[in-house]
DNA sequence: CACCAGGCAAGTA
DNA sequence: TACTTGCATGGT
């Protein structure tokens, strides 16, 4: 069977065994972004916390977190990890975000999507994962995002090799999937939720996996 | 106690 | 170029 139908048919099994994800989660597109870089090797228990944070202290908007003392966004943000390290790379996005598009994100979203993801790439702290979420789920771009959990989801059911770099993988998808945002939205979702349940680091529970298959393989 | 979570950049050889 | 290490909280 071809690659089209493989991955089109692992979407439709994903799609009737958990149903739509309604990603992403959050209030507003400024959000999300807060939300992609925060989630970097962090569970997302752990960043809604952080959001919280922010929102109990009325600081969750462009205006706020530009003002905001590096040293205090640090504090609110404790509870996602790496807190450090995040609230510069917050503060990178958004003195990005104010010098090229006066931090409207509005205006951000008429450039050409790959410009934009060159832009994003060349922020310090945001790689090819954090701005591909940007693109596709706080800016409606058809970009297909790759995760731990599809890379280790699709090399242990042997469709790729477990350490295929980021760009291949992603467009192994981008090739054989018609460009829709809806579709790759909801595909990746449910490829994070099959890989909370089923595709951990370490375990790997089959044949529960609605994938099918007791090895581990797709059974297609 | 060990291991992990929706990465990324910097350091080393 | 190709590894390795630091970053850090909270759940299992």
């Amino acid at each position: 069977m071809i690659e089209k139908q493989r991955l089109l048919k692992v979407y439709e099994k994903l799609y009737r065994a958990f149903g739509p994800q309604g990603w992403w989660p959050a209030d507003t597109a400024f959000e999300v972004i807060l939300g992609a870089i925060l989630t970097q090797s962090t569970s997302w228990q752990n960043v809604e916390r952080a959001i919280t944070n922010l929102k109990n202290a009325n600081s969750l908007s462009f205006k706020k977190l530009s003002k905001m003392k590096m040293h205090r966004l640090a504090q609110l943000i404790k509870p996602a990890g790496y807190y450090n390290v995040k609230a510069k790379r917050l503060k990178n996005f958004i003195l990005f975000l104010k010098k090229n598009y006066s931090g409207d994100l509005n205006r951000m979203k008429k450039k050409d999507t790959l410009v934009l993801r060159r832009q994003l790439l060349s922020i310090c702290g945001i790689g090819p994962e954090t701005a591909d979420s940007i693109l596709l789920y706080a800016l409606q771009k058809p970009v297909f995002v790759v995760d731990a959990y599809t890379r280790r989801i699709f090399s242990r059911h042997g469709f790729v090799e477990k350490d295929v770099d980021y760009e291949t993988l992603q467009r192994l998808f981008t090739r054989a999937l018609p460009s829709q945002n809806r579709l790759f939205n909801e595909y990746h979702a449910l490829l994070v939720r099959l890989g909370k349940e089923f595709c951990k680091k370490t375990k790997m529970k089959c044949p529960a996996c609605p994938l099918g298959g007791a090895m581990g393989r797709l059974s297609l």
